[in-house]
DNA sequence: TATTTATGAAAAAACGTTTCCAAAAAAGAG
DNA sequence: CTCTTTTTTGGAAACGTTTTTTCATAAATA
């Protein structure tokens, strides 16, 4: 049970025969500092391996390195967060900061974290806007905490979030392009603007390919399984397509299931695709056609931006929007 | 940019007329103060709506309320990790902790983290066991800082972890139930002790039902799809088997490819069983049976836990092996 | 009644930085 | 060489707690 004797800037101010005061302005790079003074220091501090203690630094109004990521209570069915946390990691052990992560459902512990000043900023992905998280965006904003929206965009505060209506039309020249002449879209719900903007994106797509937009069907779902299931079945039992393009994937593949169950074959029968480019996405047989959402490049430049605002108090964020990639696999078929 | 003025425990003790000293014994449950005292106390923090600056509690010597989860750098490839995450958050919350989220490659800052005292504990998800993991593990336990291991048990550290004997000696028990008597086992590296006690829990299974154990073959790989693949085509290309167990998931699913590209049906000619039921796993055609890992109570144990050590300074922690759980789904069939 | 012992509360020190302010040193101007 | 200006440095306060020490009062013992 060592006690390593913990080192100082006392100790290396003693060492070194200057002043505390001058031994942090050294560390903090203070350029009011004479360089042979500054490197007599360095010396001093080398020799001692002092490293500076980040919990006092804190307290006296320093930077704690430390920022909060939010992210959605159902994360576990989106894999495709541990890209985006990743990336948030990656770039923020590169600049020396640590993430603390929460779900949304923790907000009030948030909170906390912001009154205190214990977080230097924050990412949040947020899928909609409530009351509660308007309150903590102007909290924040007054307490002058930096924050990133990577969901859906609030006020005028900064965002990076993935182009939907870039993927909807991506998926719209594709489907013209395989020669569908009948297209079934399952939405999710209607407040959600991701799946809006992908069924805006899908009609200027169309329009682009001079589709007959009469040919355009929409069912509605929220999201789930199991509302991509009876999606399919509301509209097949009596219908049918030539291609069904549904806002995400779990709806996507809840309407595989009710063509498997009723014989219809795809790619034969009737082509399919998704959005999100989920985990399960390429295993499922056949593999899905679906839209890879951007979520590494969105982690890295939330956290490079964040780090900017937070560093050079810059008080205006980016607003930026990063193009969606379409994934062709076999799920679609040309039409004969 | 209004200052919303902050609270100190220098404001709560001019405003009960008590000293700061008082408040403080008010504030952390010392029972050396008069009842009464206390509540006058109490009262004063209630209207002025005091809360404990936590990082000048930490710097006093107190604690920081914040544990490291280290999880290994590719979590991403097994997304019941955040099942984990989510179970010691919610442990963690209830309990007013924080996690901040390291992946192993970032070790080193996790070790800044401990020598700083930044952190109160650690959960680390171990898959091997380094000579770094040792130096950091008894720099931890000289440090008087607690920490679990929920991959691999080390030395004699705490640890709790999933039991991988039980989890092959259940598939061993439906196997023999569903009357298979030639068994391929694809394995993992020989290094991975998972693996190992997979094949172990296997054979007792296999004895315990008085199956012939000249025929359970055994083919290796190293947990990647493409692994499996191949195993599958060595064994399958010249001979072939009732039933096959791979000892994850994505080795299952590399099988899986090569039985439909030869179309070898899955169940009807071989049945097929994975480890880890990994997200993918009830969604392939058809769905895998498998065997779960109870990492939501891994989680919740081991945070359990870390915070009793942590509260108590108790020095010796928990050693505990949980159940994993058989899932069966199509891709086993009697045989006939 | 005088002396010791508990008990409750205040004062002060400690935790390790940063930063404000003033003093000292160096540099520049005349 | 003196006076002013600028640069560099040191002392001390501040950050908000906890903890140790000290002190006073009330209760208990002699």
């Amino acid at each position: 049970m060592e006690r390593p004797k913990k080192i100082t800037i006392e100790d290396v101010a003693s060492h070194s025969g200057c002043s505390k005061a001058t031994v942090s302005r050294v560390i903090n790079h203070d350029k009011r500092v004479r360089p042979e003074t500054a490197e007599h220091i360095m010396k001093s501090i080398e020799i001692l391996g002092y490293h500076p203690n980040t919990i006092a630094r804190a307290l006296s109004g320093g930077k704690t390195f430390e920022i909060a990521v939010v992210v959605p209570d159902n994360w576990k069915a989106q894999p495709y967060y541990i890209k985006l946390i990743d990336a948030i990691e990656d770039v923020a052990d590169a600049k020396g900061y640590h993430i603390i992560l929460k779900r949304r459902k923790y907000l009030d512990s948030v909170i906390d974290l912001v009154n205190q000043k214990r977080i230097d900023g924050l990412i949040i992905r947020n899928m909609q806007v409530t009351e509660q998280d308007l309150g903590l965006f102007s909290r924040m904003e007054r307490m002058g905490i930096p924050f990133i929206l990577t969901g859906q965009p609030a006020g005028d505060y900064p965002f990076v979030k993935a182009d939907n209506i870039g993927g909807g039309r991506a998926v719209a020249a594709f489907f013209c392009e395989m020669g569908y002449e009948k297209i079934l879209y399952i939405s999710g719900p209607e407040t959600h603007i991701d799946s809006v903007d992908r069924l805006a994106g899908l009609r200027i797509g169309l329009s682009e390919s001079r589709f007959n937009m009469e040919n355009l069907y929409i069912e509605a779902g929220d999201y789930s399984k199991e509302s991509g299931y009876n999606a399919a079945k509301r509209f097949f039992s009596s219908d049918k397509a030539d291609a069904v393009f549904a806002a995400n994937d779990r709806m996507a593949l809840g309407a595989l299931l009710y063509f498997r169950e009723n014989s219809i074959r795809v790619p034969e029968d009737v082509s399919l695709a998704g959005y999100d480019d989920n985990f399960f996405s390429e295993f499922l047989s056949p593999p899905l056609t679906s839209v890879k959402l951007p979520m590494s490049e969105i982690g890295t430049i939330a956290m490079e931006s964040l780090i900017s605002m937070i560093e050079n108090r810059e008080r205006k964020g980016i607003n930026m929007i990063l193009p969606s990639r379409l994934v062709k696999r076999d799920s679609c078929r040309i039409k004969a």
